[in-house]
DNA sequence: TATGAATGAGCATTCATTCAT
DNA sequence: TATGAATGAATGCTCATTCAT
């Protein structure tokens, strides 16, 4: 056991350092070397706990999208919450995760990272992006239904919800002028609302 | 003259093709020999166009952002027209360039392949890409000041708006059900007014 | 203990291997393939113990150096002994380094290689040189001084008997007929009396 | 005839050019692109003119031999002249060729870029430079005949000689202290008396 | 006589991976 | 569990050389 929990340990530093290296620098950028140094031991070693390199990212998107997914899953279908409150808890959920711990190796798994995988693994994430993309769109949905939100295509819609998220990345840095949680909310009255919509006016 | 002629022609082809593969697999996972083989020559004949492979990429970002900007720079102080006009031409204009013919090299210039470049030309491509978001920010404050958008951060609007029509590129697809028009009328609406903004059930 | 030892000894053959080649070739015109070849080992494994072929050839040249100037620089100050037989020792240490163990790697450094060291390098080994250098010129000065020696251009001098002893690598054989000692002695005595100086005739 | 000129003026041109960049750079350090773009076109042109590079630096060295060896000649067997007059009008002579004009295209000849010669063209170099020195062993052998010079292993003398006046280029410049005149009676004096050879304190 | 274009061999260097210890 | 040493494939780039014009 204690061997189990060792070896658990220290595939979970080489998951942090790594997902860390390649959302700054890339995949194909980061080197196992690099990934080594920053756990604090040699290249050789990883390869006691990992088959290979694609492997190790492999994992570092699998973990990434397990965190993610289950932070909200039960917003999709909770229907004791309105449709809105569901959609600001989802973007607060995913700006927060994004500035957060897991920003780093979360953002890799979006878009960059997913032609480096095996075709096995690459539907493993990818099915896993599905799943966290259904619960928006199940939310969307939702507030077409109850009359909330517009009718609007949902596949759309949840696509640009995400993709002015996912983006965020590229300029917020945690010392400027806006916390994650104005952020979010801005974005949130944003996609509410539009340039032009009502009630964004009294808000702003 | 036919010899100036034929280094422009084939430099083009060069861009065109790296454009392509770079866009595709990566600046760093696309090597030498696939451009030069997909131009139809040796590798090394690129080195009788360009100094290097960094250079290659420079010369494809800094053709497809003149492109892009040269399309878009009217829009920015054109006070005849309304600003959500303007806005709906930006945003065409925008969906359309991404989906034809420099869809693939000007998708790589946004995010990925800055890190690839030298200080001094990321400098450079930097520049223009803010020269082109500077467009839309115009159209956004003349937008607000004439009352027509409601008041909000143009800075996080012109943001939003850009991230979520560069990622279109990764499902859009020239055979699937929508074309790059009803694509762009369709997040012009989305960011006019939103989920639940006013006029938006109208028209969808 | 083991581990810093083998290093310490592949480090070592490479040196010699590549000490060798560089004098025997020229340092462009040989390449880390040969000098792996001639340790036993593949190319690559070079670069686990030098950044690179720079490098190698930077550590040859001080290795070199710091020997040459190990065996020499005792004599430079030490008064207790007449400096013509200072200057016979200084020289006849010079000719054996250059039959001896050193005489290829040794005999790189001199002229050829400097230009292909990074200026931070090719200053460290020219101040080894003129180190070594200063030692023979404080001989000479010192038998100026006593009145040993005539009057003459201390650094004129130094330069050239180092450019005679020097050039002898190009047609030394061992097998030929002449020993290093005997090299040294006749070069030791034309120095002293030159082609018609007092009394050389009665020693040649 | 205009035609067979022109050849042999751009001949010479190339000679000059690719002579200096060789005794600068080294002959494997300098391309033929250096050489066309320093005679004022294009490198395919110089296949116009030579079969390879190598056949160019045969040429230099050749060329630079030939001349050399014109200006010398004559001492060798001259018995009107007194053997140490010889001596130092070759010594003079020599030293204004590696100073003057020639002095970039000779050096490279001495020793480094025999080594990159097919072996028929070495052959042919060495000879020249063979020949070259059996007149300043001529020019020995006289003195010793005539008592002039002591009794002294005439091949090791010539060779000393010919070293020390081959490495000046290393520290000679133009703008410095020392004249080639009075580089070469320095070192004829040196050559004459040594250190401490009797009459060499009157004259120094 | 000169040039632009193209080639192919070679080279330094990187890097994921293996393996004995 | 961890490391030092070694490898082999790949890659960007250089350069002498050729050839059609």
């Amino acid at each position: 056991m204690a061997k189990t929990l060792k070896r658990a340990v220290q595939k979970e530093l080489i998951r942090k350092e790594a997902g860390r290296l390649f959302s700054e620098r890339g995949y194909r950028s980061t080197n196992i070397k690099d990934i080594a140094k920053a756990c604090g031991f040699e290249s050789s070693n990883i390869y006691y706990y990992y088959h290979s390199k694609e492997d190790v990212l492999f994992d570092v998107l699998k973990d990434a999208t397990n965190r993610v997914i289950s932070q909200v899953r039960h917003l999709g279908d909770n229907e004791a919450i309105k449709p809105s409150e569901r959609l600001e808890a989802f973007m607060e959920s995913h700006v927060s995760v994004l500035m957060g711990y897991d920003r780093r190796s979360y953002s890799v798994l979006v878009d960059a990272a997913l032609g480096d995988l095996t075709p096995k693994h690459r539907k493993a994430i990818i099915k896993r992006r599905d799943t966290y993309e259904m619960v928006l769109r199940k939310i969307i949905r939702a507030g077409i239904e109850s009359g909330e939100f517009n009718k609007l295509n949902e596949k759309l819609v949840s696509f640009a919800i995400i993709s002015m998220i996912l983006r965020i990345r590229l300029w917020y840095s945690p010392s400027g002028s806006f916390s994650p949680e104005k952020i979010s909310q801005f974005f949130f009255k944003f996609v509410m609302y539009g340039l032009s919509g009502g009630k964004a006016c009294l808000d702003a």
